[in-house]
DNA sequence: AAGACGCTCAACCGCGCTCGT
DNA sequence: CACGAGCGCGGTTGAGCGTCT
């Protein structure tokens, strides 16, 4: 990659330091200064976005349109939102996955204030490695088999157990809003800013659905705003119900071994679902396949359960247990793809 | 303590689509 | 219709940092 060498990643330069480099060529690259971030967000503030070639030269900053664009989407955005991904934007992710592939940009846009970036870094990094971990291709069947019987299903588990914690304390009630409101961009923006930015109205939304404390409910699927069998923006057909369930439904009839998403109930078609329709309890389900039910599960001496039976959650804020959480998912997937 | 290794994520690149001329 | 500019998207890179040995 020709990018300039000493190029710091997540750190802001004073440009005095790279004046040398500037004299070398027209155009900048590498990290952006405090300076440059700053021009960009005060000429954004006054003429808004787009034209983002023109914008970059009347802004008087040495960057490509292009370059502009991306450090606007993914880092200056006053909605971006930084930190964790939390348990229900892994499960989205997966779902939304399943269906469309490596859309990301089409997967962001239902998790307000993540970018497309951030989304494809932590399939990359995150879901890759999980695959990589169980000795399968990320894209092939047995991994997606996988996500959809048994990693989702274990998330649900673990957004429902961590609501139940959520409901039993008034404190834990505000968590999930404080999750989704943590840590906008790091620049400070006047009061004008945000009432104007169209970023602010989604970070509204965003903490809105998160007060709601009715997660699995929260979601909005492509398919929860229309009705009928109908075709992506890349002419793939796409079923009116959620792709995954109908799996579930499917699986269950031709497999003799029931799936652990039995315990789902299979969504009306004509009925526009969420989550939390059409997954009814699934923390009551019983891990059957292969002899493995509830009760084995629980007594396994599997890391970070605690003594409630629950798997990473204590009470507290879910979304801080979520990486020592990650490595009891790869025990469980690890020892239910070994009965399989 | 220090070197090796692995992970994260901001930033870049190339490709393809859209739209105006 | 052809062309080019602008833009958006997905893939890839690599510096920095944390962890391991």
């Amino acid at each position: 990659m020709d990018v300039k060498p000493g190029r710091v990643s997540n750190t802001i330069r004073s440009s005095h330091e790279e004046e040398e480099d500037d004299a070398m060529m027209d155009l900048r690259r590498g990290p952006w200064t405090v300076e440059e971030d700053l021009a960009l967000m005060n000429y954004i503030a006054n003429h808004g976005e787009g034209r983002w070639n023109s914008l970059a030269r009347c802004a008087g900053l040495k960057r490509t349109g292009k370059s502009c664009r991306l450090r606007w989407l993914n880092y200056l955005r006053p909605d971006v939102r930084r930190g964790n991904i939390t348990l229900e934007e892994q499960l989205l992710i997966l779902e939304l996955h399943s269906r469309w592939g490596n859309r990301w940009s089409k997967i962001a846009q239902h998790l307000p204030g993540r970018t497309d970036n951030e989304i494809k870094n932590y399939w990359r990094t995150r879901v890759q490695k999980h695959a990589k971990q169980l000795k399968c291709d990320v894209n092939s069947k047995q991994f997606k088999d996988t996500m959809r019987y048994l990693w989702m299903p274990r998330l649900v588990e673990r957004i429902q157990a961590a609501a139940s914690s959520a409901t039993a304390s008034t404190a834990a009630s505000s968590s999930i809003t404080t999750t989704i409101t943590t840590a906008p961009n790091p620049y400070h923006f006047n009061n004008n800013f945000q009432s104007t930015g169209a970023g602010h109205v989604a970070l509204q939304q965003a903490t809105l659905i998160g007060s709601n404390n009715d997660l699995a409910a929260s979601y909005t699927t492509p398919e929860n705003s229309s009705t009928g069998a109908s075709s992506d923006s890349f002419g793939n057909q796409v079923s009116p119900v959620s792709e995954l369930t109908d799996y579930y439904t499917t699986m269950s009839v031709n497999n003799n071994n029931p799936s652990p998403m039995e315990y789902f109930q299979a969504p009306n078609p004509h009925h526009q679902v969420g989550y939390r329709e059409s997954m009814t309890s699934p923390s009551g389900y019983v891990f059957n396949q292969g002899g493995l039910n509830s009760h084995s599960f629980q007594a396994a001496s599997a890391p970070e359960q605690n003594n409630n039976g629950q798997w990473g959650m204590d009470g507290g804020d879910f979304s801080d247990n979520l990486w020592n959480v990650e490595e009891s998912d790869m025990w469980f997937l690890q020892q239910q793809l070994g009965n399989i």
